[in-house]
DNA sequence: AAAAATAAATTGGTCAGACCAATATGAATG
DNA sequence: CATTCATATTGGTCTGACCAATTTATTTTT
């Protein structure tokens, strides 16, 4: 199956990010003809690929990628998440080390297309932080982080920020949402965001480094300020209620 | 797929017994036939136990039961790493990324507990490398490093790593005993472990992560030249071979 | 102008029939 | 009995077709 042109291609796109979970696949016409096969070959190359869970189809859709390789890494991610308390700031710090560097191979090997596609997620980024829309800075915010590591060039990156950030999001929804809630965070962060991506398009990867971790630092510590202003109301809650209860 | 009669026969047989390793499968018009189903569809059966490990064909003479020796991969990541030279290299430079760090934070919070073991570790690190205990020496190193990992008091980096190493150990298995293999390349790897031990346990954050940062670095440097030397190698013999035949 | 209903195009799943090359089988030959 | 050789079988590939589910574009309705 290795010697499989249209297999290799497409398991080529799938590690290297040019396909991610959930993207459409070329229809098998399509890739029956751009690779001058017939589609029988096509489909037993695609059936191959779906017994291996890389992907999975629906009847009149199409095929999609599925996302074993990310939740190979996020599930276990999630479950050490939900055990431990302060497991959420491990993950912070973590990601202190991971975006720092991601983003210096990526100053340091961002093709024009990476480039481009960074080019156009920040755009959407500054647009929808600067129209207050909530959700959609949340949206292009992680994609902003995806682009990065997608033009770091490094499929290891790739793969774990891309679990992390999946991870990051169903866990700490919440957290994200009330920061980009604030006007004045949410214009540092946008700042912050644009001191990397400055960096990265004027390819200083050092520069970039610093930049994506004083970004990490940043949220890392609105967060945690975030977390103790939540206990101390819930402290205070705690105490009326054990007024009115005479506990 | 479960519900395809013929998969659910076929595999029936196998488990059963009634088929067992090295038997022939009817042919697959005689499938088709006794089934009522067209050959394109049982030819699909058996690309997916043809996938699963379950059987193989030759051409011209059938479709086979395997031994079931089939190696399968529990991890997605491992399949990637073991189907692709290059991302090798991408994991040494995820492990020098994180292994830094790791040991950053460990000499920072690492409890006298967790020194006691680092100590215990290294004391079998240097026995094993000093008597040239070359599959002790690789069980040790690992060892260390996860050492350093639980000493990081963080749970994502022990867990990253920790999963880091077994996929590293499946995949690299024999790069690293050849890099062992080696007296003057143990000696620096010992050496290198010694300086990264120092440092945490001096509690000198940066200057372990200096050390451990080295460390992947060399290692990194020694087996990009190993691989360097096997394609020099083959390409001498490739060479060989060729004016043998007058090419 | 927006929403809902409808028509058309696209896509995966299945089928029938054909040809080739590798293999297996059995008959003819030494 | 062993070899050789013609024949039948088998997996691999290709073409072209049709169906049903789905997506996309268009029209109609509100």
């Amino acid at each position: 199956m290795n010697e499989n042109p249209v297999y290799h291609f497409l398991k080529s796109c799938m590690i290297e990010g040019s396909l991610s979970a959930g993207d459409r696949l070329p229809a098998e016409r399509v890739l029956s003809e751009r690779f001058s096969m017939s589609r029988t070959r096509i489909r037993e190359t695609l059936q191959v690929l779906k017994t291996e869970g890389w992907i999975y189809s629906r009847p009149g859709g199409g095929h999609f990628v599925s996302d074993q390789l990310e939740k190979s890494f996020s599930n276990p991610l999630a479950e050490i998440l939900a055990n431990n308390e302060d497991s959420h700031f491990d993950l912070l710090e973590f990601r202190l080390s991971l975006e720092g560097d991601c983003a210096y191979y990526a100053a340091l090997r961002a093709t024009d297309v990476d480039l481009t596609t960074l080019t156009e997620v920040f755009e959407q980024l500054a647009k929808s932080s600067k129209s207050n829309d909530i959700l959609a800075s949340a949206t292009w915010d992680a994609r902003f982080h995806l682009a990065i590591a997608e033009a770091s060039h490094n499929v290891i990156f790739m793969h774990v920020i891309k679990s992390l950030f999946s991870v990051f999001q169903s866990t700490m929804y919440q957290s994200i949402q009330e920061l980009l809630a604030n006007n004045i965070t949410r214009d540092s962060l946008f700042n912050q965001h644009a001191a990397i991506y400055d960096a990265i398009h004027n390819r200083k990867p050092s520069t970039a480094r610093e930049a994506a971790q004083q970004h990490v630092r940043y949220v890392s510590d609105t967060l945690q300020d975030l977390v103790k202003e939540k206990m101390r109301t819930e402290r205070a809650l705690r105490r009326s209620h054990a007024k009115k209860f005479e506990l």
